[in-house]
DNA sequence: CCATGGCCCGATTCTAATACCGGGATACCA
DNA sequence: TGGTATCCCGGTATTAGAATCGGGCCATGG
């Protein structure tokens, strides 16, 4: 009865995907691409540095959204 | 400085995505499917009725990919 | 009648995600 | 030097997700 401690694989899952939002970024500024989200700019800049291993999905969808990304390779490519 | 809480806009969005992933599940059991996706039966089941506003990316992605839904679709649809 | 299977619900537990603040480091330019 | 911009970090606060337990309801079949 109790929410598990996130596993290495979920963290390292969580980290590859920070950097791959990063890179899709690009030269964009954070601020900006969090605005342009509507998540707050502390949340991107966790989720990029691979702090938050597994952000809610309506937080990914926006991002990827605002970043052309699908979320259908995102999830490919984090996923091993 | 804290979390807020959900609007109304995102407990529907949550309900429109429980009621598309239900669906999509059709006839396999709830039970079956929960475990093909690694999640707990009991979060498949908050998630279809609703009652989670915004799951896990990653949850949501383990569920799509058992009942071979495009994520880029699943957003497109319960974003409104 | 009772067992089984499928689904649902409430209560509980505990970690994690979201959010804001203050501060610091860096770089660039006037 | 001072100003601006960007990003990072630590601390703190609060809600919410994930999971287990125990029970209930409704079929179907023994």
């Amino acid at each position: 009865m109790v929410r598990l401690p996130h596993t290495p694989a979920e963290v390292e899952r969580g980290q590859r995907l920070g950097a791959l939002l990063r890179r899709a970024r690009g030269e964009r500024s954070m601020l900006e691409t969090a605005l342009d989200a509507r998540v707050s700019p502390e949340t991107l800049r966790k989720i990029e540095s691979g702090r938050v291993a597994t952000p809610a999905f309506p937080t990914i969808a926006a991002i990827a959204d605002v970043l052309d990304l699908s979320l259908d390779a995102v999830w490919a490519e984090i996923n091993r």
